[in-house]
DNA sequence: TCTTCTATTGAGAATGAGTCTCATTGTATT
DNA sequence: AATACAATGAGACTCATTCTCAATAGAAGA
């Protein structure tokens, strides 16, 4: 069993629930995905697979997903909700070209020393961190100069 | 004529389009709200004021407010969009409690010289930023406490 | 002032992501 | 096998947001 079914599992039977097979197709097929996806793309991806998984079920298990931090919310695809697996992944910052749509993802290690400072400060006890920043890409910036 | 309807008229104009008397009600309403409101509690507050004002021009008018630079996108307040108006006001960021919903601002000013510095080294044009911190508010923390 | 040409608007239908219901199925335990 | 309850599939439902289209407003010129 590899490792991500076993934190889910555990995270499962706190719960006094079950990794079936269905939930555990899920969650391999989550760590098969690209990083960043919404939940119309997963199902997508499982409907290759079987076709005997429905919608609801898959909605249903996003915010299991979620509460064992296997996964997190990201920003929203164009009217959609975004996640990205996190299982072993430190959390990041991401740069989100406006035009092409682009993600870069840059580490927080030197903003944390400043951000433990402020939530002191402020007597706020930190969690979840997201730090999305809009702007354009190397490429995209380029092409808007061409184009000017 | 208040700054901002002169900096809306100002960005209409860019697109040929006019400060109407509907307009400039839902911009000096906008401006009226708490800082971070969702379409729906900006057209009930509308409604107390005239009940001739449509649901529809109401979402129609935000994208214009905020190509405009007036309001920005905020976090999602359950199910629905959030803004914020931001004319005059410097960017912050916020932290949400997760337990009561309250949100806290602080100023991007200490970690602006890091985050140039990255972007300047993947190449990337900044624009909008966006930094929600969730946790625990220091009244939810000792609420925590005594309830354990 | 009257006309003409658009942008603008209101009302309500349409869309679509996400949730819920409920009848059926799976599974662990006895 | 029988019981009990979690899990699931199918599709109905909700509700925020968008779209359509006919009616209106308002600027520019006659």
């Amino acid at each position: 069993m590899q490792e991500h079914e076993k934190v889910f599992q555990d995270y499962l039977a706190t719960k006094g629930l079950k990794l079936t097979r269905t939930r555990a197709l899920i969650l391999n097929t989550v760590f098969d995905m690209h990083e960043h996806f919404d939940v119309e793309a997963l199902y997508d991806k499982i409907k290759t697979l079987t076709d005997s998984i429905s919608r609801a079920t898959v909605y249903r298990c996003i915010p299991l997903l979620k509460d064992a931090n296997l996964i997190q919310q990201s920003m929203r695809t164009s009217s959609r909700d975004s996640f990205e697996h996190i299982f072993g992944h430190p959390r990041h910052i991401h740069w989100i070209c406006s035009k092409c749509g682009t993600i870069v993802e840059t580490d927080y290690e030197e903003l944390t020393p400043i951000l433990n400072r402020s939530a002191k400060r402020i007597k706020f006890a930190m969690g979840e961190l997201k730090l999305n920043i809009y702007g354009l890409c190397w490429k995209c910036q380029s092409s808007e100069n061409e184009n000017q």
